[in-house]
DNA sequence: GTTTCAAACGGACACGTGTCCGCTTACAAG
DNA sequence: CTTGTAAGCGGACACGTGTCCGTTTGAAAC
């Protein structure tokens, strides 16, 4: 078994360094040399080991990925995107899920690893993450968090949710709603351009006010963020007294249940009522009617993601973090429509 | 900045090798020694080059993966839950994605990088992977193919879709059904556990004749396997003059797109047609029927794959390859019921 | 002050690689 | 046959690591 350049060169029967010469281009070589180890080398598949490559001072061309999860659409998308653009400048990609408490080890492995950079990919516990970037930052190694804003000294970049949540519910005040009902959207911590901060803005923009436009039955289920939570959210809404004429939903699945929901309840859309999603995932086209929905322009996240980490290894890191905001696009479907006069 | 044990033990004020030794637990040390450096360890996060430690012999834990995609629901779904298995036995994941004719340089990366296996999930240009494998054998690292089954000398694991598809075939026969419809499952070359097997199987075992029952109308559009074309190849068999009373769909984004193609076509289901899908994705339970569909028993999948992965790394390359099948489940939804009178 | 011994030190080596550099070939020109 | 030179040979080194082993240190015991 060939192990090593040393295995190689005997392979071949000639001295080791002639063959690392003509592995690394060197000149001074012999056409027929060249041919011959080029001819042992599509044989043999014989490939350098990195390791010692890298120990020679070779890059390691790695780049570490810390993922939320697997499970969601938009969060996969992301990652294949990723994948695809650094695979195309040369880099290979070392995926891990961020598993609340299992941050330190997954990047003690990546410095282990010595990897050029690392991205993560959603939102994470603020603490462990923002401890995992002090710790990269004082290794010298680049970083760049995408989705999750508001993080102290982190690089990101995230979609403006509030742009988004703004366009939609300026869409549907254009259709003349002026209830809503959040579906999975709460209150509570919010940053700059979060869905709730959007929300707000547009209605004031309107004059007019947030907590008599709005309501959320949240408490009344577990949360789940699913098809399922959104079709009980659904149901409670229509056992209300006063009910909403428009329906936000937190993401596609969580509206797609509540549309559901509300279907069941015997409602016809968007005649009697007008539901959102968020994301335009693939299940937007799929549903009856189509749903109106905000994309998160992945490509071009991920694309700014991918210029900002490779723009940041050559040079010496930065004091100030980045951030950069990406704009959503309104979608528009046939779960929209006027209210009901 | 640390960058090896040496600088880390002048940072402690400590011989290198006195590091190193409390680094790898050997005894004959000071407690107040070895507290020393762990504190050091933790305020400065220094890590040993994993590529230096390799080097002296240590294994590198890392598997290769190669997806034929990252795009489709079960496919992501299979990676994520080899990346937990993996990770949970210590090996890290490195990913890339097989795309038609990169093979050969994937592969080469992986063996540059000398990973411990290789683990191919979807399915693959037959020639390319079998030369790819083939490679891998010779360099004595295991292998293991999810999904494409019947690539000579490969290590397998395998739905059988034709245990699935017969279940399916068998579950419309008790209702009745007589004439099928096939969306997106066309004839052309098949393996044994192949869906079109599967159904040829169940219709001879009840002493049907398949050409007789089914029929194929998927010359009519561009073959794409989503949403779209299944609502297309509905719209198409609406327009037959005979049409048949049950659609069988190669996966459950096509069925779903023929559920809504037969809806337009003003359909009742189950009372006027029954479909099927294949996979069980989330969506399935989203739909109005729910999707009658074959789950994958991916968790089974997965675990069977790490297993004989894991298994493979100890001992010598086995000269026999190793094949398992998966059994799938029949997951019965509203979307299949008796045939119409 | 002397002895004793645990504990730390520090030089060396191997792992696989690229590169430098002095040495040995072999072949062609004279 | 002598000379010149291009081409290949092979020893050495560094990279970061763990480990072996002989040497030095320092504090406790006497």
């Amino acid at each position: 078994m060939i192990r090593s350049t040393a295995d190689f060169a005997r392979h071949v029967g000639l001295a080791r360094t002639t063959v690392s010469r003509v592995l690394n281009g060197q000149p001074g070589l012999k056409q027929k040399t060249i041919d011959r180890v080029q001819r042992a080398l599509a044989e043999t598949g014989f490939t350098p080991n990195a390791h010692a490559l890298h120990l020679r001072g070779k890059r390691t061309s790695m780049i570490g990925i810390c993922m939320e999860d697997l499970a969601t659409p938009p969060a996969v998308r992301k990652l294949a995107t990723l994948q695809r653009v650094l695979r195309a400048r040369g880099f290979s990609s070392l995926i891990e899920v961020f598993t609340p408490g299992a941050g330190r080890e997954v990047v003690r492995h990546f410095l282990s690893l010595r990897v050029e950079a690392v991205v993560f990919i959603g939102h994470f516990h603020r603490e462990e993450i923002e401890a995992r970037i002090a710790e990269l930052i004082a290794h010298g190694i680049p970083h760049l968090v995408i989705d999750h804003y508001g993080l102290k000294n982190a690089n990101t970049v995230a979609l403006d949710r509030a742009a988004g949540m703004a366009a939609v519910v300026n869409h549907l005040l254009d259709h003349g709603h002026r209830r809503f009902g959040l579906i999975g959207i709460s209150k509570g911590p919010v940053s700059r351009i979060d869905r709730l901060s959007g929300i707000q803005a547009a209605l004031s923009a309107r004059g007019l006010d947030f907590d008599a436009c709005t309501l959320t039955l949240d408490h009344l289920h577990e949360r789940r963020n699913d098809f399922q939570y959104g079709r009980k959210l659904a149901a409670s809404f229509m056992a209300q007294p006063v009910r909403p004429t428009a329906f936000l939903g937190h993401n596609d699945e969580i509206a797609i249940g509540a549309l559901r929901g509300l279907r069941d309840a015997g409602l016809k859309l968007p005649r009697d009522a007008s539901i959102t999603g968020f994301n335009n995932q693939d299940i937007c086209q799929m549903t009856a009617p189509t749903l109106t929905t905000v994309d998160q322009n992945i490509e071009g996240t991920v694309a700014t993601a991918a210029e900002l980490i490779l723009a940041q290894l050559d040079r010496p890191l930065r004091a100030k973090p980045i951030i950069r905001t990406i704009e959503p696009r309104l979608v528009i479907g046939d779960s929209t429509g006027p209210v009901k006069a």
